[in-house]
RNA sequence: UGCCCGGUAGCUCAGUGGCAGAGCAGGUGACUGUUAAUCACUUGGUCGCUGGUUCGAUCCCAGCCCGGGCAGCCA
């Protein structure tokens, strides 16, 4: 049997081929006096490849029928075409209806919302804007794994499953196999988790970042790639309840270190999409976000704005702009805020680093102003934070003393301490986004529709 | 979770206290190397659900369900 050949590769042939076996999905047809169009694609590209069906084949009565959706698979000669509009087009010689698609598909030629495709997430990604998303992902995901594969990280795999319940970086999922409808229950009332699957309590995993030091800490430079589930009750369009984040860690690395690493891998990834995926970014510049293009390059041409976030404030303070929440020290910064400095005062992305003790993890490094951690937030325009990290805290007994101040029990984190009683060193690390970089370098407004199969409160069909 | 907006044909949307509408999609035919083809005709409805007001409700009122936007939580 001929091997088949996929869409953008035939589009892409340099010469006539006498026979080719193309596969795929009816997008569109048109019949012509003595003969079909029929757009074809394959998911392969976002080009369709033109198919010229003759009334002398002798299905010829079915092709007629053929509508939006149907699969198809055909031989014929990819010749030069005689149409404007595309160089090849396949001579069908042979063409087989291999599933049709009634007029109940709901997918046309056009106009479709994105919520209205969202309610058919198992059909969307045969539409060209998220045919383009997903392909766009895929990319994305390939160019973060090369990135720090070029630069000596060595990839881990943190748990899924954890027992840790006091990571602080959210509401957390609870794993069990206890009988809902029979909990067991201590002498106290209490569940007695002592008799569930793992003898303790486990949860969804809301970062690998702890996982992730002690790696960091015998191979010097790791990072991670996975899933990670929040339990919030979110419901924005940069939130999603399962999404993915990529975190790297590193040992003898400063503040400052981390900082460049973050900036430098955010340019890498628009770099790298933007001369991959070139077709599927002119797409989302064109139906999505028309100055997507130039903003993208902008970022990936200029420095991006470091400010401490004392001087944020102060910039805040002093921009004369009437905020909703007003600014004044201590405070977290409000969306608005983060809008105002990457949106309007800057206009590019904006690392803001220092942050005040009270408002961070226990795990951040302590400055020696006493009163900052170095945490630092990377904002870019339209999405907010993208970035989060810091330097971590190496120093065990200044390490315990945040730990008491966060009201957090040392015996909890017995391994995590043992990292600083033996061999402890200066490291850093940083969580991105997945998801919203995805945002970012196609300009999609929300989270659900850069995910496949979304979960957000109340929605976890498919 | 709070505030705001919406739900009418498969899709995008008009509309009115008194017979339910258009474009696209589907069907039939015409025309045609077309490309969001074009033209004519045509099929298609629990007007989100429940209750209330009314002679009469898709329209007005209440509750509920679903979707979206913004905010908080954060990546």
């Amino acid at each position: 049997m001929l091997k088949a050949t996929s869409v953008k590769a035939a589009l892409a042939s340099s010469a006539p081929q006498d026979e080719i076996l193309v596969n795929g999905w009816v997008r569109t047809r048109r019949d012509a006096k003595t003969f079909s169009f029929i757009e074809l694609n394959d998911g392969s590209c976002l080009k369709n490849l033109q198919v010229i069906a003759d009334a002398g084949l002798p299905n010829y009565a079915e092709i007629q029928h053929l509508t939006t959706g149907a699969s198809v698979s055909i031989t014929g000669s990819l010749v030069p075409s005689q149409g404007q509009g595309q160089k090849w087009e396949l001579k069908a010689g042979e063409l087989r209806v291999l599933g049709g698609a009634d007029a109940s598909y709901p997918l046309q030629k056009k106009g479709h919302t994105a919520e209205f495709l969202r309610e058919i997430s198992h059909l969307r990604p045969r539409s060209n804007l998220f045919g383009s998303v997903f392909r766009v992902r895929s990319r994305l995901a390939f160019a973060i794994h090369e990135f720090f594969q070029n630069r000596g990280f060595v990839y881990v795999h943190t748990p899924i499953i954890t027992g840790s319940d006091c990571e602080g970086a959210g509401e957390m999922f609870r794993v069990t196999t206890l009988d809902l409808l029979n909990v067991p229950r201590t002498p106290e009332g209490a569940v007695d988790a002592a008799q569930d699957f793992f003898k303790r309590n486990t949860y969804l995993t809301v970062s690998g970042q702890l996982e992730a030091e002690a790696f960091a800490c015998a191979f010097s430079k790791v990072y991670t790639f996975g899933p990670t589930f929040r339990a919030e009750n979110s419901n924005t369009s940069r939130h999603a309840n399962e999404f993915w984040m990529i975190e790297p860690e590193m040992a003898f690395t400063d503040l400052a270190g981390n900082m460049d690493v973050a900036e430098e891998f955010v340019k890498h990834l628009i770099t790298d999409v933007r001369q991959h995926c070139a077709e599927d970014l002119e797409l989302f510049s064109k139906f999505v976000d028309k100055s997507l293009l130039e903003r993208l390059d902008f970022v990936v041409q200029r420095p991006f704005q470091r400010i401490s976030y004392t001087e944020a404030v102060e910039l805040l303070r002093t921009s004369g702009k009437t905020f909703e929440f007003p600014v004044e020290y201590g405070i977290n910064l409000q969306s608005e805020h983060e809008r105002f400095l990457t949106e309007q005062l800057f206009k590019c992305p904006v690392t803001v680093f220092n942050y005040p003790k009270e408002i961070k993890p226990f795990y951040m490094r302590l400055n020696d102003d006493d009163r900052t951690v170095t945490a630092m937030d990377v904002l870019v325009p339209g999405i907010g934070e993208i970035v989060g990290g810091s330097q971590r805290e190496e120093r065990l007994d200044v390490l315990l003393a945040s730990m008491e101040r966060h009201h957090l029990d040392p015996k909890d984190y017995g391994w995590y301490l043992d990292l600083r009683r033996y061999g402890t060193v200066p490291h850093a690390g940083f969580g991105l986004g997945f998801e919203r970089m995805l945002m970012f370098v196609t300009g999609v407004g929300n989270i659900r529709d850069v995910i496949p199969f979304a979960r957000t409160p109340g929605n976890a069909a498919f």
